[in-house]
RNA sequence: GCCCGCGUAGCUCAGUGGAUUAGAGCGUCUGGCUUCGGACCAGAAGGCCGGGGGUUCGAGCCCCUCCGCGGGUACCA
């Protein structure tokens, strides 16, 4: 609908005016205003010399013509808006629009998650694997071939740390000791050990010395694809044991399931191989013993590919990862990666060195970042003190604050409530988390619109067996009319958050499309009204509006609460 | 130092490619319930949109500059 009316306009414009070529943007104005209001008259007022008004009105009359099938009213305000408002049959044909397959046919990778083995899982990591899920879900209801992908680095720096950690706490290479640990105990003590290696690596140096030997023996150990010596059988053992715990989280959250998982150990040797080549083409540069990118020609900066130990970086290793991609998803339309902020730039002088020798996959691939988690009351975080917010620990603190209210909610509210709590904000900005205000019944919050739903449903389970036909000749209501306009904003609301790659926009949607069922429902009776059959059949499709777009954003809608 | 991002109500945040009168929730205050589920609704108070300059008929939004906060800045990612 909004897309038929924006090409009307610019079609007058170009026949009114001979203007071609005018992008037409469409707001949606207040009520009183209409349905759609556009600005063209005012920017093409310059370019003509003429008066935006008569601009305005001179589009306004052939609008009237081209339009009169679903536009009831077209008219000029202020300073030269077009203001549009649409016939009732136009804006109920809107409103069960369904939005528009903008990624039919194309195939689109979201990488998101991307949790460490031998790491634990903080808070960030819950919000990239619920946004990413989000965002998965959109470009798959617009059509698009999704894989979901899970990167995690199982070799690297990290790792030597926590094997040598791992290797000093069981007193040697001694695989049979792991037994002695319960497997609840797992997840933490990995964590630990982690902790202990990284504090190591920063306070002593014949400990440095020794994680960066340990380390090297990790890189040994996919080479030789050694799966028996005693150092291999606690790499792999530990290793397993951080996919079961990701997977623990993943179960938990109900978040659609991946695709795939890529270990880094399976794209480091194509890195590697990738990176020579191109540092004896000149993409890369040797630095002393190391091999870096320099980034400032391209307004970036320089980074390190491979070290001085020779072993590669992260750098080198998503190298590998995107021709893994581009390789084994030939011709994809978008790779869309999700990582925190901190990784902005860096993404950057990686992605700038791939399109100098492979610019497709380079420039097929969209980098969206996001910001920290925090709790409410912001105490500043440390990974290497151990002292982070787990991913498990904000589940925990929406279950308390839960209880705490009485309400006694159950596990779908608490992952609404948290889905809802971390998905409302632009992502990009950091997020404060209130476990009260996610889980609280009032306010902008998941379980509000769980209950909104809920609320609906009984209305027309009461009414079952009713004939829900609307009938055409009644016009609408006002009242009916606002409900209805608003649902009719549904399907470009979830185009737009598609689009941008950003699910809050459909947060505020829900929010605000709720408020104006509740006023509606306040000031008009459904049940036992002469217009009972037009007001249940708004009900339906405000509820139905309201389970889709909550369905978009990983979050159930129950019938009954 | 340089690069990137962010400063909107007491708090947490929306604010579309510039636009008609800056919005919401929470909190505070005032009204409305023997209810189609009041987990709601109606209303009030609360803003030099970080400061200053510029462009424009018009700036929270664009440009410049300053201040503050966060991140990055070669061998972690």
């Amino acid at each position: 609908m909004k897309q038929d009316i924006a090409l009307a306009v610019q079609a007058a414009c170009a026949d009114v005016f001979g203007v071609d070529d005018q992008t037409v943007v469409l707001t949606r104005p207040d009520e009183q205003f209409g349905d759609y209001a556009t600005n063209v008259a005012m920017r093409l007022a310059g370019a003509l010399h003429k008066n935006p008004r008569e601009v305005a009105n001179a589009l306004a009359d052939k609008l009237r013509a081209v339009l009169c099938d679903t536009a009831s009213e077209v008219s000029v305000a202020g300073p030269g808006f077009l203001n549009i408002r649409l016939s009732d049959a136009a804006l109920a044909r809107a409103a069960s629009e369904e939005p528009a397959a903008s990624f039919a046919g194309k195939t689109v990778l979201v990488e998101y998650s991307d949790p460490n083995p031998f790491k634990p899982l903080h808070a960030g990591h819950l919000y990239t694997t619920l946004v990413g899920d989000m965002i998965a879900r959109l470009v798959e209801r617009a059509g698009a071939k999704t894989v979901r992908l899970n990167y995690g680095g199982d070799v690297g720096l990290h790792v030597g740390k926590s094997m040598w950690a791992i290797v000093k706490h069981l007193g040697g290479e001694h695989p049979e000791a792991l037994t002695q640990i319960a497997e609840a105990d797992r997840p933490s003590w990995l964590g630990a050990r982690y902790v202990e290696g990284n504090n190591a690596y920063e306070d002593n140096e014949s400990a440095k010395q020794e994680i960066i030997a340990v380390n090297k023996r990790v890189y040994q150990l996919h080479a030789d694809n050694d799966h028996t010596s005693p150092f291999a059988h606690i790499y792999w053992t530990c290793r397993q044991w951080s996919y079961d715990y990701f997977a623990t989280l993943y179960t938990q959250l109900q978040v659609t399931p991946f695709d795939r998982f890529i270990p880094e150990s399976d794209v480091t040797l194509l890195g590697v191989a990738t990176v020579r080549e191109q540092l004896a083409k000149g993409v890369y540069k040797k630095s002393g013993d190391a091999v870096v990118f320099e980034g400032e020609p391209f307004g970036l900066h320089t980074r390190v590919f491979i070290n001085s130990e020779g072993l590669p970086t992260y750098e080198t290793k998503d190298v590998g990862l995107s021709l893994t991609k581009w390789k084994e998803y030939p011709n994809f339309d978008k790779s869309i990666i999700i990582t925190a902020n901190e990784q902005a730039q860096y993404m950057q002088v990686v992605i700038a060195s791939i399109r100098q020798f492979a610019p497709e996959p380079a420039e097929h691939t969209v980098h969206l970042t996001h910001g920290v988690v925090k709790l409410q009351g912001g105490v500043k975080m440390s990974s290497r003190k151990g002292n982070i917010v787990s991913a498990l620990d904000i589940l925990a603190a929406a279950r308390v604050a839960g209880a705490e209210t009485g309400t006694n909610p159950s596990e779908e509210t608490v992952l609404a409530a948290v889905k809802y709590a971390l998905a409302k904000n632009r992502m990009g900005g950091d997020i404060v988390y209130d476990p009260k205000e996610s889980i609280a019944l009032e306010g902008n919050s998941g379980p509000y619109l769980q209950y909104a739903h809920a609320r609906a449903r009984s209305i027309l389970a009461k009414a079952e067996g009713m004939d829900m036909a609307i009938t055409p000749d009644q016009a609408f209501q006002p009242a009916e009319r606002l409900l209805l306009r608003k649902v009719a904003e549904f399907a470009e609301t979830v185009e737009r958050a598609t689009e941008e790659y950003m699910p809050h926009y459909i947060c505020t949607y829900l929010y605000e499309l709720a408020q104006v069922f509740n006023h509606f429902y306040e000031h008009n009776r459904v049940i036992g009204s002469e217009r009972q059959l037009q007001r249940l059949r708004l009900v339906e499709l405000y509820a139905d509006t309201l389970k889709k777009g909550l369905g978009l954003l990983g979050i159930t809608a129950p019938d009954a609460m």
